[in-house]
DNA sequence: AAGGCGGGGCT
DNA sequence: AGCCCAGCCTT
């Protein structure tokens, strides 16, 4: 339980829409609004439901009723199965239990018909039970809260949300806590369409951060392409070339490249106002700017690299003539680099650096010297 | 992991 | 007219 939760409810009991199933405890009536509202819009399923309890009261009525009769109460709704799962689940309760309704997420479970969600809001909304109820709702508004790169169906998404849910789900409203999340996701973070200015979580929100709300969640098949600068340093002393070994994790893990850094566009300013002085964070706003700023570059060199003896004359030869070549694009499959780069030229032998070193072009042929380099090193042969 | 299931809303 | 939405079950 953490502050945003409390924010969240106290949200939620403000705004939260008077619908015939919030004014009702009972278990029966909470499960066939849920099996109802499942892909229904709420609009459509509230004569459905006023209709439904009225012929079918309770768990016996629609256990002892026929299929028929179910299924033409449902008319109009769509996916039939859920309405021939309700009567199955009904006379699977009377058989199994007595006509007693499971009290717990487990017992729910088992239920026809009832799955993870609708087990998690059965038991959270009629009987207190802290566990989560994950809708398409929830998975919006989870995937932008932490900006999510991956499509919510995977296993490593749910899982990865429950644990979420587990750590700020408050014991004392569990029920309430999942319905204001859904409530969030029908009202002020829908599909299409953010309200983010009345949106009690948007100070806690990574994709409002980003301004990228409407970019998650992202779809099956639809992974993010990342698109990032890739700012080069290609240091020339006579025939060699300064190359620096990659970290052993990650893009291109283990492989040499010509020394630079990457900056992600998506979070180019947030990145610039952590790691560049504050006088340089301005030119970050607009990526053709970052390219033919004089300090940037000066910035990156000291960044990169660690010996001081060149400064100077690398400050110099920026100064005199700033030529940023590029750009140059090279797509990953999950990445695409807009690559610039400049050139210096070293009159004197840099101190060697751990994982860098001078090499021929002959050298550069033999060992692993990613594509993405090769296209920068090509242009200046 | 992917496909089928039915309507309604949006473009 | 055609795409998107999205729990549960089945394969």
């Amino acid at each position: 339980m953490d502050v945003w939760s409390e924010s969240l409810l106290q949200w939620f009991w403000k705004v939260k829409r008077d619908l015939p199933w919030r004014k009702t405890k009972n278990p029966y009536a909470i499960w066939i609004s849920e099996v109802m509202l499942q892909q229904t819009q709420v609009k459509t399923v509230i004569p459905y439901y006023l209709a439904f309890l009225e012929r079918f009261p309770t768990v016996q009525s629609l256990a002892q009723a026929e299929l028929e009769e179910v299924l033409e109460m449902w008319r109009g709704l769509g996916y039939y199965s859920r309405a021939r799962h309700l009567w199955e689940g009904a006379r699977f309760i009377l058989d199994n239990s007595d006509g007693k309704f499971p009290e717990h997420y487990e017992g729910l479970l088992k239920i026809p018909g009832v799955g993870e969600y609708t087990a998690g809001a059965i038991a959270s909304i009629a009987f207190g039970e802290r566990v989560p109820a994950i809708d398409g709702n929830v998975n919006r508004v989870l995937a932008r809260i932490l900006a999510w790169e991956e499509p919510t169906g995977r296993v490593k998404s749910r899982r990865f949300f429950r644990e979420v849910l587990e750590d700020c789900q408050p014991s004392d409203y569990p029920g309430d806590f999942n319905q204001a999340l859904m409530e969030l996701g029908a009202t002020l973070c829908a599909p299409k369409i953010v309200k983010c200015e009345d949106c009690p979580l948007n100070r806690a929100c990574a994709a409002h951060e980003l301004a990228q709300e409407l970019a998650f969640p992202v779809k099956q098949g639809q992974q993010r392409v990342t698109e990032s600068l890739r700012l080069t340093l290609v240091l020339r002393k006579g025939d060699r070339f300064l190359i620096n070994k990659r970290p052993a994790e990650g893009l291109l893990a283990n492989l040499w490249e010509f020394p630079g850094e990457e900056i992600f566009q998506q979070d180019r300013k947030a990145w610039a106002e952590q790691t560049w002085p504050a006088a340089v964070a301005e030119f970050f706003e607009n990526a053709h700017s970052v390219v033919l700023d004089t300090k940037v570059w000066y910035e990156l060199y000291q960044r990169v690299i660690w010996d001081r003896v060149q400064d100077q004359n690398v400050w110099y030869q920026l100064e005199q003539h700033l030529k940023v070549k590029g750009p140059l694009y090279h797509v990953f499959s999950h990445r695409r680099w807009e690559m610039y780069w400049i050139v210096l030229d070293c009159s004197e032998e840099l101190q060697p650096q751990e994982g860098m070193r001078w090499v021929s072009r002959e050298e550069l042929e033999k060992i692993a010297f990613p594509v993405a380099f090769q296209k920068v090193l090509i242009q200046e042969l």
